[in-house]
DNA sequence: GTTTTATATAGTATAATTACTATATTTCGT
DNA sequence: ACGAAATATAGTAATTATACTATATAAAAC
């Protein structure tokens, strides 16, 4: 037999690819994080997580883009918030991986150079 | 106050922000995927994912240098296998994420352009 | 020993990200 | 009306990612 056996959906892959390479910058978990406990003013996101506002602004939209974050306007505010359950989830799993690491249940051995066992 | 509640520690959010931004490509989520059924050549892999083989190691390669699998080598041939947990969580997690899109439990509203609510 | 097979590596052109700086836009307060 | 706030947008240089083609390497098979 020649097919995978993908239990993930194609166009889901898509998705989920687009959603984790967006996902997959320091600030950008931070800003998801953020915005877990509610929603956030631009100001607030850039005063609380020290960084500069045209670099959140800059983040906001892209995950905006992907449909990661919405906004509602009032006045000069923008009020961003979490757009899915996507993002939880994945922010969720990588919490419960972080315990994990913590309670010393798995051990990920990253940053590393001790990856050549086995290569005989 | 002013400092930011992390509930994710700093240096995990730079390994997860890897891990995330690696796997934020449609290839190497299939990859990634199709070696949860066990250890994989890379031949295995070309051929049954219908992936050019220099793409496939180029993907390998660069899965590698972020500790998100590992390899064994025999003869000339390499297989290759997922390294360590965290990959697997994800993976687990965006199947649960796509079992309730199936479901109808979740509605990501994905890809379209409905995301001017509220902005009244 | 010569040819296959399996896989890695080099080289490269194109495209996408990132981080900044500067500036425009809109709204609010006075 | 005027200045200050809050935020978005433009422009851009530097870096990194992506996809390909071609080639090197090493083990297997004959």
């Amino acid at each position: 037999m020649v097919g995978s056996q993908t239990k993930i959906s194609p166009e889901f892959i898509q998705n989920a690819a687009r959603v984790l390479k967006t996902l997959g910058h320091p600030d950008r978990i931070k800003i998801v994080e953020f915005l877990e406990n509610g929603e956030k003013t631009v100001g607030q996101i850039h005063r609380d997580l020290d960084m500069h506002q045209p670099i959140v602004s800059q983040h906001l939209k892209v995950m905006h883009d992907r449909d990661i974050v919405t906004f509602r306007q009032e006045g000069t505010r923008y009020f961003y918030s979490l757009a899915n359950n996507f993002i939880t989830k994945i922010l969720n799993c990588m919490s419960e991986v972080q315990a994990k690491l913590d309670s010393g249940e798995w051990d990920l051995e990253f940053s590393s150079t001790q990856n050549q066992k086995e290569i005989a």
